[in-house]
DNA sequence: ATTATCTTACGAAAGAATTCGTAATTAAGA
DNA sequence: TCTTAATTACGAATTCTTTCGTAAGATAAT
């Protein structure tokens, strides 16, 4: 069992507009990757081929046009990345995280009640 | 007013043992990221002056041995590297990273309360 | 049928980040 | 003084990521 390498910036941009989309052609992804800065079609088609290569997708083959689909999961997918992150950034400490998290942006009353239930559930749990 | 460039990974450690120990010497740099890896002498010494063209950091060369020290905070660096990390793993979702981040790794009693308490601040500040 | 368009495969160029070798200078030690 | 060790400066090699050009084959259009 192989662990997956972790993703790079262009590889997760397309992770996630699999994971938006569902299974999808290097077409498809193309065009949307050119509504926000403009790529080349065999760019974009090199990166999923390097990412079937390294195990992040996967493709079905039977017509000429391929269809692929993410292989890894979006929540896997932060976990590991946000582990990195956090021990990068934050010297491993995501309580820092979180609190630069909630005290940046403005987070709305919704928000922080669902981050106060999950607290709960977090608390029930230890007993 | 120019704004300064991000860290890449690389300066992120250095600005992380500058932060901690305050100013110090690329000898001293070089021997804290050797207790956890082999690094050459030169290669620190080469990003340290990186970093100083960066504007990352700023040294005292008044000696023959330049002493360093971080011209960013910790505060302003993991806030934009926030910033662009929730956009790129989260899609901008701060939410799903601090549910994220609570739901993964254990979260101490007393890392929940003070979570509790910034968002009770968080909350008064609303009114 | 012939031409034009689309798709894949693939190597390699371009760019960015990291690592290292070497030379010059200064300080320290014998 | 003479040799050895430490430090800086800097170019270049290396490695990783991203971008692109070209060729070949398949499909679609005329």
């Amino acid at each position: 069992m192989k662990q997956v390498p972790q993703p790079t910036d262009s590889e997760l941009e397309i992770l996630q507009l699999l994971w938006q989309n569902g299974e999808s052609t290097v077409r498809q992804i193309n065009d949307l990757l050119n509504e926000k800065r403009e790529v080349g079609y065999t760019t974009t088609l090199k990166l999923m081929q390097i990412m079937l290569e390294k195990d992040l997708v996967e493709r079905n083959a039977n017509q000429r046009t391929h269809i692929y689909s993410a292989k890894v999961t979006e929540g896997d997918t932060q976990k590991k990345l946000l582990e990195r992150f956090v021990d990068a950034t934050f010297r491993g400490s995501s309580l820092k995280l979180v609190m630069q998290a909630l005290g940046n942006h403005d987070t709305t009353q919704e928000e922080l009640e669902e981050i106060k239930d999950l607290i709960k559930q977090i608390e029930n749990k230890k007993k």
